[in-house]
DNA sequence: GTCTATAACCTGATAGAC
DNA sequence: GTCTATCAGGTTATAGAC
């Protein structure tokens, strides 16, 4: 889907000769990656519809055509800027969809807010929570990888009815709580040690997962 | 989609006398109504960012000026449109926070989900939580109503420790399980048996407030 | 009260120069 | 590769006519 415009030469024709006559502004190999972490930064603060394609290039000391002249449009540029991130972050190890099924409630959990409490992962995960609930392109790449890389891999583990349900029931619970506490930043809940509320969350998800 | 605006005209001055071109002055009362009640629709669907004052003015049928000198500005026209309506969804009758206190769990999901699954009344609910997550403002009255008019007074009822924590994270599940069933439309949950879901979010709303 | 007209922006996107 | 210039819209908000 996102398949990048590829830049896509990493071995340069000349190594060792310098650039010739045309000033290079800097070397351009990471000035896609810069646009990008940009991008983020900047969908994740504000959102997709806030966000601005000339903003983005401002922010990266670069032409808003440049932008484009990389990515497309604006929707490319969010889904690339989103979905590689997003699915990193929450690419979930092996640890938390194996090992004992009494101990995946608390293993979900951990990860989760893991991620959500670092505000370096916590970035790409706002970035797609804002965006989700006012655009359909993000709203698809929040189903997709919740839906397909996390929650599909523990229904799989728990061999009860209805175990899509209760994962994302789970899923609800997790997701709500991070929304409460780091977007709306409900009180007391905002300023609650995290692992108060760990061991106020875990059991729940475990029992939506396994109970019964 | 919403439902009709309420062509709010229940007693006309003169019943029998046809509309011609120039408007008698006399019946403006409503139009402010008309506008705040296109305004609510038009935020719920599209989020604060996306709606357009011009767009509001169009689908009331009035002059985009006209919503400015009634309202001001664009976010004065936001907070009169969300906050009475949302308060008005949300204004829990006493039976959900009195009552038999182990029964507050299915009484609280039940009015919640009530709300959220009548199309009609899902619509303020939608417009504050499309625009909470990316505008103070509309945050700020997410805060302000749910936390005050809910949560504040569920918590009174609970004598326990961290009684508003709980009531917040109780909260959280039924939020996060009306996003992810409303909003981001994921499923089966999306599509799953309204009784099916209260059926299993209750004990746990139950099991927040009051558990050990 | 209501609308026309307009000021003063900002937006995404593209063609083409260097 | 990168930027200038520009198109064709869109936006909020206000002044002032009727």
């Amino acid at each position: 889907m996102i398949e990048t415009p590829t830049p896509a030469d990493p071995a340069e024709p000349e190594p060792t000769a310098r650039r010739r006559g045309r000033p290079p502004r800097a070397e351009s190999a990471d000035t896609r990656d810069r646009i990008l972490t940009v991008a983020r930064e900047e969908f994740s603060e504000r959102g997709y519809e806030k966000t601005s394609v000339r903003g983005i290039a401002k922010a990266a000391g670069v032409d808003s055509a440049l932008v484009h002249h990389y990515f497309g449009t604006k929707e490319q540029v969010f889904e690339a800027a989103i979905s590689v991130s997003f699915s990193a972050a929450l690419h979930a190890p092996e640890a938390v969809a194996a090992g004992p099924l009494d101990g995946v409630g608390e293993r979900l959990t951990r990860f989760v807010f893991g991620v959500w409490d670092n505000p370096a992962t916590r970035a790409p995960l706002l970035a797609v929570l804002r965006s989700a609930v006012n655009n359909e392109t993000a709203a698809a790449v929040f189903r997709r990888v919740i839906a397909t890389q996390l929650l599909r891999r523990i229904a799989a583990q728990v061999d009860l009815p209805d175990a899509e349900l209760r994962a994302e029931l789970a899923a609800a619970q997790i997701v709500g709580t991070a929304m409460m506490r780091y977007v709306i930043k409900l009180e007391p809940l905002a300023s609650a040690d995290l692992e108060q509320i760990i061991a106020r969350i875990a059991p729940v998800v475990q029992h939506h997962l396994t109970a019964r």
